[in-house]
RNA sequence: GCAGCCGUAGCUCAGUUGGUUAGAGCGCCAGAUUGUGGCUCUGGAGGUCCCCCGUUCGAGCCGGGGCGGUUGUACCA
């Protein structure tokens, strides 16, 4: 007795960061989401497939993992032959998998859709998680811009469904192939530039994080964060820098271009009416080169700005007509815009990229207001599975981050948070009668009700609060005094707990009993099913 | 990875110039109430003061190192 017992060490009851437990509501509301953009991409056509979520490791496109940091940004291990497994670190590189492998079975182009857990060794953060969740759709097989332009509808339809306003997300779109297009402009073409390159491109990403003074230090000599950390920039100088800003700087005037004749004209995206002739613009703003290009909207700009570039050209011609195929369907640039500002991922993506960004602010779990910023993204990935075969097959998809979507919608309040009701509790009073009350718990069982008997050891006040935890919508209680009379006592415990409001004494309270009847045993499921409908 | 801030009960946090047995609120469990959720009252359980080393007669507090968390930044296939 005088020893102190000792607390057994254990082991620690705990997660690795980075991964999250999901509780019964949680799932209850991402299913009902996944649900909701399952439904859009059926409706579009494109059909269900699933990969599993361990790869070979170079079939994801990695490296193989070296020596000292196997591990380094992707979970990885050795197979009992010694060949290196990955866990996938998204649904893309599974998918040009899949199809280089099925490739003569499956039907050109290919529509399909996934959704599963990725997982991703590195730093997690607000919002960024070590395993989350993605939901995929890919078109491979189609060169076509339409394709580009079908998924940005679909991503907006997408977000619509999910219960996000118009004007509250926006799908943003920019094209690879204009990016290279003005490095190549400002002198950086060629492959002694590259590393500069991606340093400059990583700079105009973000520009919607800094704006443009943040991204002309980025440009330039280099930025100080807030700790006092220094970033290195791209060491441009003045010139090159202008130009760039020039090029990527957002335009009040969202117009694109048709031809009509021999002629090129201008449309307004919103208003959808013709605006003017570039020609007789260009004359008009001789001199202005600024108001010249505001004038154009942002494509005019850069046909303009890339006219010596072929690639280029391309890129643009690439954009005005996805942009003319969405407006011909309705959706206006508040819906499906071009931004210059969507760099993307730096490595596979060789056209038309998107992100569709949350415009609205979020007040987190902190009750901080923050910008939630992207929650999907893609574009085109030509050389993918070009890796499997020999041919190119141009291809193009994009990914919703299923998780960080969910957390936006939550503080929308448009994801079902709450705890879902539980099951009718039958109480146990007498531990002679389990076998009645499982009886009773059968019968609501076989007429679809949820029930459970309670399983515990505890008296009848601990079972009334397990009922509450539960979310129970009633209770059923049969002591010695209903069983004698044929009768069993149901408790409605929404109603109690609203009647239960109004009263302060404690001998009220318990005398009061409220929102209980007494009901025929024959009659149990029957009354149930009666409260159970009221709601 | 780099930089800043922070680690005391399940949670949120007090804790004096370094000094006996480390506290509060909330939550949890039980009783008041033979068989009724809430309120109130009473009682109870719950601690490696993140870890290790050092300084000291003495460390939750001071110093060094590590680990963990967080924020910014970098990276993001």
């Amino acid at each position: 007795m005088s020893e102190t017992p000792k607390k057994k060490p254990g082991t620690l009851a705990r997660l690795p960061r980075g991964f999250v437990d999901r509780d019964a509501a949680e799932i209850a509301g991402v299913n009902a989401m996944l649900e909701t953009i399952r439904g859009v991409y059926e409706l579009y056509g494109f059909e269900a497939v699933e990969t599993p979520a361990i790869e070979f490791t170079d079939a994801l496109g990695k490296f193989l993992p070296d020596q000292d940091r196997p591990n380094e940004g992707v979970f990885s291990f050795q197979d009992d032959d010694e060949q290196w497994l990955s866990l996938r670190y998204d649904l893309t590189a599974p998918l040009a998998r899949y199809v280089a492998e099925h490739f003569d079975a499956l039907p050109k182009p290919y529509r399909s859709y996934r959704s599963g857990y990725v997982f991703r060794n590195e730093k997690p953060g607000p919002g960024r998680f070590r395993q989350f969740m993605q939901f995929d759709a890919d078109t491979v097989g189609s060169a076509s811009p339409a394709a580009d332009a079908e998924i940005c509808m679909m991503a907006a339809d997408t977000m619509e469904e999910l219960g996000i306003a118009r004007g509250d997300y926006v799908v943003r779109v920019n094209n690879r192939k204009v990016l290279d297009g003005v490095m190549e402009a400002i002198g950086l073409g060629g492959d002694e530039n590259a590393g500069r390159r991606l340093t400059v491109l990583r700079a105009i990403d973000k520009l919607d994080k800094f704006g443009p003074e943040g991204v002309k230090l980025l440009l330039g000599a280099g930025r100080k964060d807030e700790s006092g950390d220094f970033t290195k920039g791209a060491g441009l100088d003045e010139a090159q820098i202008e130009k760039l800003l020039l090029f990527v700087s957002p335009s009040e005037n969202y117009y694109y271009s048709v031809p009509v004749g021999d002629q090129t004209r201008l449309i307004d995206d919103d208003a959808d009416v013709e605006v003017k002739e570039i020609p007789l613009l260009r004359d008009l703003f001789k001199g202005d080169v600024r108001a010249y290009y505001d004038s154009l909207g942002l494509l005019g700009r850069w046909g303009h700005l890339l006219q010596d570039s072929p690639v280029g050209t391309a890129a643009v011609h690439e954009l005005n007509e996805i942009v003319s195929l969405v407006r011909a369907s309705g959706y206006g640039s508040k819906r499906i815009r071009i931004d210059p500002s969507v760099v993307r991922g730096l490595e596979y993506y060789t056209g038309p990229v998107y992100e569709v960004e949350l415009t609205f602010p979020v007040t987190n779990e902190d009750g901080l207001v923050v910008r939630f910023g992207s929650v999907a993204g893609g574009g085109r990935y030509d050389g993918l599975v070009a890796r499997f075969r020999g041919e190119e097959v141009p291809a193009t998809g994009f990914s919703i981050g299923v998780s960080r979507l969910a957390a936006a919608l939550k503080s929308l309040g448009k994801l079902g948070a709450e705890k879902p009701v539980g099951p009718v509790v039958v109480l146990v009073m007498d531990r002679d009668q389990v076998a009645e009350y499982q009886k009773m718990v059968s019968e609501l069982r076989a007429a679809g009700i949820r029930a459970e008997m309670y399983l515990g050891s505890s008296g009848m006040k601990a079972q009334m609060k397990y009922a509450d935890r539960r979310n129970a919508p009633a209770v059923i209680i049969q002591g010695s005094n209903e069983r004698e009379a044929g009768e069993v006592m149901i408790k409605d415990l929404v109603a109690g707990a609203e009647a239960a409001k109004t009263i302060t004494d404690n001998a009220e309270w318990r005398a009061a009993r409220p929102a209980q009847f007494a009901a025929k045993r024959g009659e149990l499921v029957e009354k149930i099913r009666e409260l159970l409908a009221g709601r």
